[in-house]
DNA sequence: CGCCTGCTTGACCTCGCTCAAGGCCCGTGG
DNA sequence: CCACGGGCCTTGAGCGAGGTCAAGCAGGCG
C-alpha cells in the first residue's frame, strides 16, 4: 500500500475528515493496475464489483451507435473516479478506454459498502461526484446540441483546462494533453477534418496552441467568452481563480 | 397528508422495505404545489432547501447558451425527482420548467437527511435514482452528438414511451404527450421546421402517431430499430416488456 | 369573430461532412 | 545511418443534411 490512500488524498482536500473516517478510508485495500493507451477497461454490459480511481493518464466514457459512430460522453483525468457508478448500477451502459498509459487504483464495492454504512459524511461526498459528473454530462448535451463548432471545442478545451488546474496538473495554462484531433472528433460530434480546420482557427486567433501531447490557453477570457464557458457547472468548492464566473459577466 | 406517501410509494415499488423505514418514509411532510404550464420552477443558481416529486404532469431541464439557445437535457414525468440533485449540490446548475399543468410534492432537505443518516438503504436508492438520470444524460449526448435527424427524434419518443410505460401512465403503446414540436427541437438540438418534416417522415412509414396532447407508436420494434434505441440506458429493475435488450439484437 | 399558439409548406442557403490526397513526425528494422 | 511504414495532421473540392426566412393554415379560446 502507498504512504498515502489515493482515495483519501481526494476526500481530505475536499472535507476535513474525522480521526475515524480517516482510518477507515486508509484500510480500504487497493490494488494498482498499469493500463495501456487504448485500451478497454470497461465495456457495456459489465458488471463490476470494483470501481477504480484515475492516478495517472486520461480516459474517456464513451457510447457506440449501432451503424459504429462513437460519442464520448466525458474525459477522466487524474483524480477522477470513472465508474464509481458502478456502486449502484448493476449493469453499466457505456464503454471506457485508456486514451494514454494509465494508472488505476482499483477498490472492491465490498470494502466500500460498510464504509457508506458507517460514515453517511463519506457516502455524501461520493454521491455528490456522481452528480458532478451527471452535470457535466448537461453540459455537454448542450454543448454537442446548441454550440457552432468553434465555441463547441472551445467550450471542451476550457473544461479541461480547468479540472486539469483543479487536480494541480496545470501551470500556466499549460497541461498534458494526450488528446487526438481524432478523439477530439467523437467527443464533439463533429468530422476530424472540421475539427482539424476550427482549431487552426482558435490557433489563429492566438487563443490556444495544441498539439504534441500539450494543450496551452493563452487568452483565457476570450476562450472561455467565445465558448461561453461558465465554470459553475462544475461545481468546485474551492474557487478556480481566473474563470469568469456566470456572475461576473 | 395523503393517504399514501407518494416518495413512499415510490421507493416501496423497487425495494421490499421494513416497517422502520416505511414509517420513516412516511413521516416525511410534504408540501402539494399546484404550477401551471411554462412556469420556470427552477432558475440556474437557486440554491433550494427543498427537492420535490412530479405527482402529476411533464417538466424539462434545460440549459441556456449565452446567445439564449436552449437546449433541454431530459424530460420529467410523473415519480421523478428532478432536484433530488440539490441534496448535495449546493448550486443548481439548470433550469426546470413546467411543460404542462403539474402537481409537484415538495419535502425540505432537512427532513430527508436524517432519513439518509438512518437508513443506507433509502440513500442508496436515492442515489441510484441520480445515476439514472446521468445514464439518461449520456445517452442524450449520444443522441444529439451522432445521430441523424430521423433516428434522434425516434430514440427520444422511445425513451418517452418507455418511461411512460414503468410509470403506469401508457396503455395499448400510447400516451399523453403535451410536448410541442418546437420543445421537441429545443430537445433535439433541431429546428422546429426540421423536426416537423421529420415527425411527418415517421408518420408516413406508418410507425407512429403524434398530436392533440398524445403519442402513439404504432410499430414499436420497428422504431426502435430505427432509432437504435437499446432500454438498458434506463437501468429498470422490471423489464419492461415489449422493447428488445441489447442481447436480444 | 378574431386572435394567438402551434403546425405546415416552400425556397434558398450554409455549416459541417465526405472523399481523396498529401505531408510530417517518429519509431523500427535493415 | 537511412529507408520504410504508420499514426496523425493538413488541405482541397464537392455535396448534402439541416438551418433560416417567410408565409399560410388550423384549431381552441376569450
Amino acid at each position: 500500500m502507498p504512504p498515502l490512500h489515493p482515495l483519501l488524498l481526494k476526500l481530505e482536500r475536499a472535507l476535513p475528515l474525522t480521526p475515524a473516517e480517516r482510518t477507515a478510508l486508509a484500510s480500504v485495500p487497493i490494488r494498482v493496475v498499469e493500463v495501456e493507451a487504448d485500451e478497454q477497461v470497461i465495456r457495456t454490459g459489465d458488471r463490476p464489483s470494483t470501481s477504480f480511481m484515475v492516478l495517472e493518464g486520461f480516459l474517456a466514457t464513451s457510447k457506440l451507435t449501432p451503424e459504429g459512430r462513437r460519442q464520448i460522453m466525458t474525459f477522466h483525468i487524474p483524480g477522477d473516479l470513472p465508474d464509481l457508478l458502478s456502486l449502484h448500477l448493476e449493469v453499466l451502459d457505456s464503454d471506457i478506454w485508456t486514451l494514454s498509459d494509465c494508472r488505476l487504483a482499483y477498490m472492491e464495492h465490498a470494502d466500500l459498502w460498510p464504509l457508506c454504512q458507517e460514515f453517511p459524511r463519506l457516502t455524501a461526498y461520493l454521491w455528490r461526484i456522481t452528480l458532478v459528473d451527471a452535470s457535466i454530462f448537461r453540459e455537454w448535451v448542450l454543448n454537442v446540441g446548441q454550440r457552432p463548432a468553434l465555441p463547441r471545442i472551445a467550450h471542451l478545451l476550457c473544461e479541461i483546462m480547468a479540472r486539469m488546474e483543479v487536480a494541480g496538473l496545470a501551470h500556466d495554462g499549460s497541461c498534458p494533453f494526450p488528446i487526438t484531433q481524432s478523439v477530439l472528433a467523437e467527443a464533439t460530434g463533429l468530422s476530424i477534418v472540421h475539427v482539424n480546420r476550427t482549431l487552426q482557427d482558435l490557433r489563429a486567433q492566438g487563443l490556444l496552441s495544441v498539439g504534441r501531447g500539450r494543450l496551452t490557453i493563452h487568452q483565457r477570457a476570450a476562450l472561455a467568452d467565445l465558448a461561453g464557458f461558465h465554470i459553475e457547472y462544475l461545481h468546485l468548492r474551492t474557487l478556480a481563480p481566473g474563470w469568469a464566473s456566470r456572475t461576473t459577466t
